[in-house]
DNA sequence: AAGTGGTCTAGACCACGGC
DNA sequence: CCGTGGTCTAGACCACTTC
């Protein structure tokens, strides 16, 4: 049975997108309770343990925090924890519009250790794509990503000015993402990245590095991300 | 019912601790295929969601890989992502026996932004607890503790030379960690920073400040680290 | 076709919190 | 005491991968 006929998506995710909606719309607000587990499978006639599965998963969002015998409530606005989102998706769920610059995007060959980053052999054919992320008029990241020309050429001719890159893989490509391994570290930005970074030579920058997988197995991009930290914070959650 | 009387872990948990020890020693290497859900359900004889349960719970650390259709596999051996865990834990996971020097431990009062980030009033006595990490004699990050002082002013007396600071927290104070939130960016290394970590000032540093909760839905700690990063890594896994 | 993970049911008991 | 989340059962069907 189960009562996601009606559209392929899953009853869980269905509950956490209408709780998600509440939240944006500030129908519910910091410190309000949510519904229960329980409210929640009656509403949505589901079981318990589906109701269940979509808090559990809020909850590792940071969007909502769990005490038992108490009840869960709305978390204090912080960001989405561990939330695999694109600058584009930060941006706008923050209700603010996404600004780059397209620095380069083009297909190179000769970058053996990001082809095996990717998993590929070293001389593979990758899409390359140089962005410079904008608040306003103040430059605060850089972006490359690079894929496998096998799989997506294509996106060399994506209109990367307006489009979300996520959005294209997802729509054009009907690729499915699904989760992304970061290293991060710090490290100083010199020359032509200064510049762009509009930063002394020197300054410390958090680096980030991102292996991006699809549900297929796949390894679909590689990102290396230089953030000034000022404005930026990276914030994750863990859990013992 | 439920097989978790003869002690008090629950049973995903004991067949997580089982399948966490066998890929330790090495009877489970990378690539191997773990258990099914149905075979574990079958081995410890829960029920599929539980066995599932723990299976899951792994994936999101990043021990094991999941492949809808295809089974589950022991995953290359990265670091443990998101997993709440202090520096002793996670040198001890690697073999590593973890050296550390204290620079101080002592209740202080007047350090208002830290209480508030403890969500204490402004003038609420702390534990300040200050160590320098070290693999071999090479320091590599320098760690700041602050603690409610009305719950633990006795760890400013605990054997930090020796023992884990969670151990302590766990064993002799009975308390239960539950997750950490997180904030990252990366700094310059400057004046007694610089010369304690043995790097030129204005060195790049990853600078980690974690706010942690115990079960009880307090503010247990808040910790400042400053890291070289040229050792150490920080690595997360984001899901979609 | 057989086996796997992903979703789901309709209940159950427990531990805990607040009244 | 009642309501909450935490754990658990004994099944089910589906989508997917592998052979």
């Amino acid at each position: 049975m189960s009562s996601n006929h009606r559209n392929g998506t899953p009853a869980y995710q269905r509950i956490q997108n209408a709780i998600r909606k509440r939240i944006e719309l500030a129908h519910l607000r910091p410190g309000d309770t949510v519904p229960s587990e329980r409210e929640l499978a009656k509403i949505h006639k589901v079981s318990l343990m589906t109701a269940r599965h979509a808090l559990v998963g809020l909850e590792r969002e940071g969007l909502v925090e769990r005490r038992r015998g108490s009840g869960t409530f709305v978390a204090a606005p912080k960001i989405h924890f561990n939330k695999l989102m694109s600058y584009s998706e930060h941006m706008s769920s923050r209700g603010l519009t996404p600004r780059s610059r397209v620095l380069l995007s083009k297909i190179i060959d000769s970058e053996p250790e990001v082809a095996a980053r990717l998993g590929l052999p070293p001389t593979s054919a990758l899409v390359k794509i140089e962005r410079l992320r904008l608040t306003g008029e103040e430059p605060f990241a850089l972006e490359t990503c690079h894929l496998p020309a096998a799989d997506f050429a294509q996106v060399v001719n994506a209109p990367l000015g307006r489009a979300s890159l996520f959005a294209t893989l997802e729509h054009e490509h009907g690729v499915e993402l699904a989760y992304a391994d970061e290293e991060v570290d710090a490290t100083a930005a010199e020359g032509r990245v200064a510049e762009l970074l509009e930063v002394k030579q020197g300054y410390p920058v958090l680096r980030i590095r991102q292996v991006i997988y699809s549900t297929k197995v796949k390894t679909i991009m590689y990102v290396i991300g230089l953030y000034r930290s000022e404005h930026h914070r990276l914030m994750i959650r863990r859990f013992r």
